[in-house]
DNA sequence: GTGGGATGGGCAA
DNA sequence: TGCCCCTCCCACA
Protein backbone atom coordinates (compact mmCIF):
# COMPACT_ATOMS: atom_id res chain seq x y z
CA UNK A 1 0.00 0.00 0.00
CA UNK A 2 2.77 2.49 0.93
CA UNK A 3 5.61 4.77 -0.34
CA UNK A 4 7.82 6.39 2.20
CA UNK A 5 5.19 9.00 3.84
CA UNK A 6 2.97 6.30 5.21
CA UNK A 7 6.55 3.63 5.95
CA UNK A 8 7.92 6.63 7.94
CA UNK A 9 4.83 7.27 9.59
CA UNK A 10 4.45 3.20 11.01
CA UNK A 11 8.34 3.66 12.54
CA UNK A 12 7.39 6.26 14.31
CA UNK A 13 3.66 5.10 15.72
CA UNK A 14 5.13 1.97 16.53
CA UNK A 15 7.86 3.29 18.18
CA UNK A 16 5.81 5.40 20.28
CA UNK A 17 3.25 2.00 21.27
CA UNK A 18 6.00 -0.46 21.96
CA UNK A 19 9.76 0.31 21.70
CA UNK A 20 11.35 0.23 24.79
CA UNK A 21 8.87 -2.60 26.34
CA UNK A 22 9.13 -6.66 26.22
CA UNK A 23 7.29 -7.88 23.70
CA UNK A 24 4.94 -10.71 22.75
CA UNK A 25 5.64 -11.77 19.53
CA UNK A 26 4.49 -14.70 17.42
CA UNK A 27 3.18 -15.62 13.88
CA UNK A 28 -0.16 -17.21 13.64
CA UNK A 29 0.01 -18.38 10.12
CA UNK A 30 3.49 -18.85 9.55
CA UNK A 31 5.71 -17.04 6.82
CA UNK A 32 8.08 -16.21 9.55
CA UNK A 33 9.94 -18.99 11.01
CA UNK A 34 12.01 -17.13 14.00
CA UNK A 35 8.82 -15.47 16.28
CA UNK A 36 9.77 -17.57 19.05
CA UNK A 37 13.33 -16.24 19.21
CA UNK A 38 11.45 -12.59 19.44
CA UNK A 39 9.28 -13.70 21.92
CA UNK A 40 10.03 -11.50 25.12
CA UNK A 41 12.15 -9.37 24.13
CA UNK A 42 12.64 -5.65 24.16
CA UNK A 43 11.70 -3.79 21.02
CA UNK A 44 14.59 -1.17 21.08
CA UNK A 45 13.39 0.88 18.19
CA UNK A 46 12.38 1.01 14.52
CA UNK A 47 13.79 2.38 11.51
CA UNK A 48 12.60 3.50 8.46
CA UNK A 49 14.53 3.99 5.26
CA UNK A 50 12.86 4.51 2.34
CA UNK A 51 10.17 1.86 2.11
CA UNK A 52 12.38 -0.09 4.34
CA UNK A 53 11.69 -0.77 7.79
CA UNK A 54 13.70 -2.33 10.43
CA UNK A 55 12.27 -3.31 14.10
CA UNK A 56 15.26 -3.77 15.94
CA UNK A 57 15.55 -6.07 19.10
CA UNK A 58 19.53 -6.46 19.11
CA UNK A 59 22.64 -5.82 17.01
CA UNK A 60 21.76 -9.18 15.11
CA UNK A 61 18.26 -9.26 15.22
CA UNK A 62 16.71 -6.73 12.92
CA UNK A 63 13.09 -7.36 12.06
CA UNK A 64 12.93 -6.13 7.95
CA UNK A 65 9.81 -5.92 6.61
CA UNK A 66 9.14 -4.61 3.16
CA UNK A 67 5.52 -4.22 2.89
CA UNK A 68 5.06 -4.22 -0.95
CA UNK A 69 2.36 -3.51 -2.97
CA UNK A 70 -0.28 -5.46 -0.58
CA UNK A 71 1.09 -5.03 2.54
CA UNK A 72 -0.07 -3.35 5.54
CA UNK A 73 -0.07 -3.06 9.00
CA UNK A 74 -3.42 -2.98 11.14
CA UNK A 75 -2.71 -1.40 14.59
CA UNK A 76 -4.84 -1.00 17.65
CA UNK A 77 -5.59 -1.15 21.69
CA UNK A 78 -5.28 -4.37 23.21
CA UNK A 79 -6.90 -6.78 23.74
CA UNK A 80 -5.69 -8.68 20.53
CA UNK A 81 -8.45 -8.82 18.22
CA UNK A 82 -9.95 -12.54 16.83
CA UNK A 83 -6.75 -13.44 14.29
CA UNK A 84 -8.34 -13.20 10.50
CA UNK A 85 -6.72 -13.54 7.63
CA UNK A 86 -3.02 -14.47 6.59
CA UNK A 87 -1.60 -13.09 9.80
CA UNK A 88 2.26 -13.19 9.11
CA UNK A 89 3.54 -11.21 12.30
CA UNK A 90 2.03 -9.99 15.41
CA UNK A 91 4.17 -8.15 18.16
CA UNK A 92 1.81 -6.59 21.28
CA UNK A 93 2.81 -5.19 24.72
CA UNK A 94 0.36 -4.96 28.10
CA UNK A 95 -1.31 -1.67 25.89
CA UNK A 96 -0.73 -1.83 22.41
CA UNK A 97 -0.82 -4.56 19.42
CA UNK A 98 0.15 -4.36 16.36
CA UNK A 99 -0.60 -7.39 12.98
CA UNK A 100 1.26 -7.61 9.84
CA UNK A 101 -0.24 -9.30 6.82
CA UNK A 102 0.85 -9.56 2.90
CA UNK A 103 4.41 -8.28 3.15
CA UNK A 104 6.97 -8.93 0.77
CA UNK A 105 9.13 -9.16 3.32
CA UNK A 106 9.64 -10.24 6.78
CA UNK A 107 12.55 -11.58 7.97
CA UNK A 108 15.68 -11.44 10.73
CA UNK A 109 17.96 -9.51 9.37
CA UNK A 110 21.84 -9.25 11.14
CA UNK A 111 23.92 -5.92 11.70
CA UNK A 112 25.49 -7.03 8.07
CA UNK A 113 22.41 -7.41 6.08
CA UNK A 114 21.15 -4.44 7.74
CA UNK A 115 24.02 -2.45 6.49
CA UNK A 116 23.67 -3.84 3.36
CA UNK A 117 20.61 -3.18 2.61
CA UNK A 118 21.14 0.56 3.40
CA UNK A 119 24.01 0.96 1.79
CA UNK A 120 22.08 0.15 -1.78
CA UNK A 121 19.31 2.62 -0.93
CA UNK A 122 19.37 6.35 -2.45
CA UNK A 123 18.48 9.69 -0.97
CA UNK A 124 15.56 9.57 1.59
CA UNK A 125 13.53 12.91 1.26
CA UNK A 126 12.17 12.03 4.88
CA UNK A 127 15.39 11.20 6.70
CA UNK A 128 17.08 14.29 7.87
CA UNK A 129 20.57 12.73 7.18
CA UNK A 130 19.72 12.59 3.20
CA UNK A 131 22.13 13.35 0.66
CA UNK A 132 20.77 13.94 -2.55
CA UNK A 133 23.70 15.36 -4.59
CA UNK A 134 24.53 11.98 -5.97
CA UNK A 135 21.24 11.21 -7.00
CA UNK A 136 21.68 14.53 -9.04
CA UNK A 137 24.79 13.45 -10.47
CA UNK A 138 23.70 9.79 -11.63
CA UNK A 139 20.42 11.54 -12.73
CA UNK A 140 22.55 14.20 -14.97
CA UNK A 141 24.82 11.02 -16.77
CA UNK A 142 21.52 9.13 -17.78
CA UNK A 143 19.82 8.78 -21.04
CA UNK A 144 17.39 6.88 -18.98
CA UNK A 145 14.07 8.46 -18.67
CA UNK A 146 13.50 10.55 -15.52
CA UNK A 147 10.17 8.90 -15.10
CA UNK A 148 11.94 5.64 -14.54
CA UNK A 149 14.92 7.54 -12.58
CA UNK A 150 12.49 8.75 -9.91
CA UNK A 151 11.45 5.47 -8.93
CA UNK A 152 14.98 3.72 -9.15
CA UNK A 153 15.05 3.07 -5.05
CA UNK A 154 18.89 3.11 -5.43
CA UNK A 155 18.96 6.54 -6.76
CA UNK A 156 15.91 8.03 -4.30
CA UNK A 157 14.23 6.13 -1.82
CA UNK A 158 10.81 5.85 -0.57
CA UNK A 159 9.15 7.72 -3.73
CA UNK A 160 6.61 5.72 -5.26
CA UNK A 161 4.34 5.59 -8.14
CA UNK A 162 2.47 8.71 -7.08
CA UNK A 163 4.73 10.81 -6.15
CA UNK A 164 6.91 10.03 -9.35
CA UNK A 165 4.16 11.66 -10.83
CA UNK A 166 2.66 14.21 -8.92
CA UNK A 167 6.73 15.55 -8.67
CA UNK A 168 6.93 15.19 -12.48
CA UNK A 169 3.61 17.49 -12.80
CA UNK A 170 4.45 20.02 -10.71
CA UNK A 171 7.86 20.54 -11.99
CA UNK A 172 6.41 20.51 -15.52
CA UNK A 173 8.89 17.34 -16.47
CA UNK A 174 7.92 14.89 -19.29
CA UNK A 175 8.63 11.82 -17.52
CA UNK A 176 10.06 10.40 -20.85
CA UNK A 177 12.90 13.12 -20.63
CA UNK A 178 16.29 11.28 -20.32
CA UNK A 179 17.85 11.91 -16.88
CA UNK A 180 20.61 13.71 -18.35
CA UNK A 181 18.29 16.62 -20.37
CA UNK A 182 16.99 17.24 -16.83
CA UNK A 183 18.87 21.03 -15.28
CA UNK A 184 20.20 20.49 -12.03
CA UNK A 185 17.96 23.39 -11.05
CA UNK A 186 15.00 21.08 -11.88
CA UNK A 187 16.46 18.21 -10.16
CA UNK A 188 17.10 20.27 -6.77
CA UNK A 189 13.36 21.90 -6.94
CA UNK A 190 12.30 18.05 -7.28
CA UNK A 191 13.83 17.56 -4.26
CA UNK A 192 12.66 20.65 -2.27
CA UNK A 193 9.06 19.79 -3.53
CA UNK A 194 9.66 16.19 -2.36
CA UNK A 195 10.84 17.19 0.83
CA UNK A 196 7.53 19.25 1.61
CA UNK A 197 5.35 17.00 0.25
CA UNK A 198 6.00 13.51 2.07
CA UNK A 199 6.26 14.90 5.43
CA UNK A 200 3.02 16.42 4.87
CA UNK A 201 1.76 13.23 3.43
CA UNK A 202 3.00 11.34 6.56
CA UNK A 203 1.11 13.96 8.80
CA UNK A 204 -2.01 13.80 6.93
CA UNK A 205 -2.13 9.87 6.08
CA UNK A 206 -3.01 10.39 2.50
CA UNK A 207 -0.83 11.76 -0.51
CA UNK A 208 -2.16 15.23 -1.64
CA UNK A 209 -0.36 17.24 -4.17
CA UNK A 210 -2.71 19.70 -5.18
CA UNK A 211 -2.34 23.51 -4.70
CA UNK A 212 -6.07 24.89 -3.22
CA UNK A 213 -5.52 27.59 -6.07
CA UNK A 214 -5.18 25.25 -8.96
CA UNK A 215 -8.39 22.57 -7.23
CA UNK A 216 -11.36 23.12 -9.29
CA UNK A 217 -13.72 23.27 -6.61
CA UNK A 218 -12.48 25.76 -3.34
CA UNK A 219 -13.74 23.21 -0.66
CA UNK A 220 -12.84 21.95 2.83
CA UNK A 221 -11.72 19.30 3.64
CA UNK A 222 -10.06 18.07 -0.02
CA UNK A 223 -12.28 15.96 -1.69
CA UNK A 224 -10.51 12.52 -3.36
CA UNK A 225 -10.95 13.28 -6.80
CA UNK A 226 -8.89 16.80 -6.06
CA UNK A 227 -6.11 15.54 -4.27
CA UNK A 228 -3.51 14.53 -7.35
CA UNK A 229 -2.90 16.41 -10.46
CA UNK A 230 -2.30 13.63 -12.81
CA UNK A 231 -2.15 10.39 -10.81
CA UNK A 232 -5.08 7.60 -11.98
CA UNK A 233 -6.54 10.97 -13.31
CA UNK A 234 -6.07 9.41 -17.12
CA UNK A 235 -8.97 10.51 -19.68
CA UNK A 236 -9.86 13.27 -17.29
CA UNK A 237 -9.41 17.55 -17.68
CA UNK A 238 -5.85 18.64 -16.35
CA UNK A 239 -7.35 21.11 -13.68
CA UNK A 240 -4.72 23.95 -14.69
CA UNK A 241 -4.86 24.23 -18.76
CA UNK A 242 -7.83 21.00 -19.27
CA UNK A 243 -5.65 18.98 -21.78
CA UNK A 244 -6.59 15.25 -21.45
CA UNK A 245 -4.27 13.51 -18.50
CA UNK A 246 -2.28 10.37 -20.57
CA UNK A 247 -1.14 7.23 -19.45
CA UNK A 248 1.76 4.85 -20.21
CA UNK A 249 2.85 1.35 -19.43
CA UNK A 250 6.50 2.26 -18.06
CA UNK A 251 9.04 -0.07 -16.39
CA UNK A 252 6.05 -2.44 -15.95
CA UNK A 253 4.18 0.47 -13.85
CA UNK A 254 1.68 2.98 -15.14
CA UNK A 255 3.21 7.07 -15.44
CA UNK A 256 0.53 9.41 -15.56
CA UNK A 257 1.00 13.23 -17.20
CA UNK A 258 -0.31 16.03 -18.79
CA UNK A 259 0.49 15.84 -22.70
CA UNK A 260 0.28 20.10 -22.04
CA UNK A 261 1.66 21.04 -19.19
CA UNK A 262 4.73 18.58 -19.53
CA UNK A 263 5.28 18.74 -23.09
CA UNK A 264 9.04 18.57 -23.60
C1' DG B 1 -21.61 -10.58 -8.96
C1' DT B 2 -17.20 -10.34 -11.56
C1' DG B 3 -12.79 -9.08 -13.08
C1' DG B 4 -9.08 -6.19 -13.45
C1' DG B 5 -5.89 -3.13 -11.52
C1' DA B 6 -3.11 -1.03 -7.74
C1' DT B 7 1.14 3.05 -3.65
C1' DG B 8 6.70 -2.64 -4.86
C1' DG B 9 10.27 -5.48 -5.49
C1' DG B 10 12.56 -10.00 -5.68
C1' DC B 11 13.11 -13.85 -8.37
C1' DA B 12 13.58 -17.14 -12.29
C1' DA B 13 14.54 -17.44 -16.93
C1' DT C 1 10.34 -10.08 -19.27
C1' DG C 2 6.74 -12.18 -16.54
C1' DC C 3 5.24 -14.08 -12.29
C1' DC C 4 4.45 -14.09 -7.33
C1' DC C 5 3.22 -12.24 -2.71
C1' DC C 6 -2.32 -11.08 -1.12
C1' DT C 7 -5.98 -7.32 -0.30
C1' DC C 8 -9.07 -3.89 -1.50
C1' DC C 9 -11.70 -1.07 -4.55
C1' DC C 10 -13.77 0.29 -8.68
C1' DA C 11 -15.97 -0.06 -13.27
C1' DC C 12 -18.85 -2.70 -15.50
C1' DA C 13 -22.32 -6.23 -16.30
Amino acid sequence: MPEGNEIHRFAKQHAAALAGHRLHVDSPNGGFPDATVLDGRTLKSVEAYGKHLGYVFGKDLIVHVHLGMYGDFWEGQMPLPPEKGALRLRMWNKTDWIELRGATDCSIFDEEKWAALLARLGADPLRDDADPDPAFAVIRKRKTAIGLLLMDQRIFSGIGNIFRAELLYRARIDPMRPGKDVSLAELRSIWKDACKLMPEAMEDRRIVTTRPKDRPHARRPVQDEEVHYVYRRHNKPCFVCGATIKRQEMGGRTVYWCPQCQAN
